[in-house]
DNA sequence: CTTGACACAGAACAAGCGTTCGAGTATTAT
DNA sequence: ATAATACTCGAACGCTTGTTCTGTGTCAAG
């Protein structure tokens, strides 16, 4: 029997234990016990859940009440109850591009991510690739976002008419957050605010939409 | 010894069980056993705490998964995870009156509710007092609150300087939020948008503050 | 007063479940 | 090759926990 070890950090075991644990969380509204951890990880022994679980609580992935049943829980990354979590990816701000999303699907802390009741978000959107920016700057104001506010977009290269986009304009070499619309022969970049003038884009020029904005979420602490 | 029997619906012991349950489960990220209620709910018998489990069971309170450690949940009503649940008491519009907030603790349900993760709560707004609005009409558009907002308030009386409020002019006949300022013979309401011009209030006319601004959340489904 | 539904206690049972120990095998270091 | 380390298994022990059964006191209807 061949056995995979990872010289540091989590063993793929570890981490499908901590999938498990999640998943079954989730659904069950409750933590699994060893028995039901091993035998979906294809343990047969309660001593080695117990082993690898003595290894994670050691490394703070999580939590454990000894002697109570069932008495797991994850700590950091993965919320509990029905929460979305998503990655914060940087601030927007106009004249600085976006910072590109990296790929990888490396777990995110509480720091740099975003909670978002399951309840709350549209009902189309809830795919796991959104992602969360910090508006800086009053720059956006146009569109009803404030300085502070988090906006959480989709992940789009092309946009519908009416949808409020985060675009990259290089000629201008300026980020901004506008309504989009297709005309005939040019791209136009509505304000939210009737009180300013839409931007018109040839459609030559270069016009890079990085997502589409699903949510808007503004903590007033004190505000002006 | 004494027994309390409410006729029909829950006993104060059924609902001091299911607040039991929801707080050990937000404490514990586990739910309670048998013997863990009805310690706590002065029971000694665990038959007794199972006598009431399966009323609230049959009642649709809770589901129970039989023969497992822990297996009780709450359905309904209280959230699980680190959710902040927060009544939607209506409407906010100009020309119409916010609707009062009953006063009693009656529960409420996923419908006329709006859930936020607590990481986005405000830290000092942690109370459970606060309610939703849900915007209708442009006529808050120049406090970056757009129609079909759902804006969260704590209930205060007197707003400080700076602070962003709903507040009901009766002279005018209109509700409409914007960023509150004592000067020394009137106040000030003013918006957000630099476009337009404060409201100036004298200190004798009525102005009924309902409740301080603490969060702003926008879905984005397709707008304009 | 009797009856029966209701609320409760206590004990006992069986299954669930975490813990521990002894032992064996694979991998890596020396 | 040898030792140390990492990993796995199986079984047994004992506390935890859900379940069930018998019995008691209360209260309202017949």
């Amino acid at each position: 029997m061949m056995m995979v070890r990872k010289s540091k950090g989590l063993g793929e075991r570890h981490q499908k234990i901590l999938d498990f644990i999640a998943s079954y969380q989730r659904e069950r509204k409750h933590p699994p016990s060893i028995r039901e951890i091993g035998e979906f990880c294809d343990i047969s022994s309660t001593s080695v859940v117990n082993y690898y679980l003595d290894q994670l609580e050691k490394s703070g992935n999580i939590e454990r009440d000894r002697k109570i049943s069932r008495g797991v829980r994850l700590t950091n990354s993965t919320p509990l109850g029905d929460i979305f979590r998503v990655p914060l990816y940087g601030v927007i701000q106009a004249g600085e591009p976006i910072p590109i999303p990296s790929s990888d699907f490396n777990s995110f802390t509480a720091e740099d991510s975003v909670d978002v009741a399951m309840s709350l978000m549209p009902t189309k959107e809830k795919g796991k690739d959104l992602f969360a920016l910090k508006v800086q700057g009053e720059s956006m104001i146009d569109a009803m976002v404030n300085d502070g506010d988090i906006i959480i977009l989709k992940p789009i290269q092309e946009a519908r008419n009416g949808e409020m986009v985060a675009v990259w304009l290089s000629d201008r070499n300026e980020t901004t957050l506008k309504f989009f619309f297709k005309e005939k022969e040019r791209y136009r970049l509505q304000p939210a605010n009737p009180t300013m003038k839409p931007i018109y884009i040839n459609k030559n020029e270069t016009l890079e939409i990085k997502g589409k904005v699903v949510m808007v979420i503004r903590k007033v602490e004190r505000q002006i």
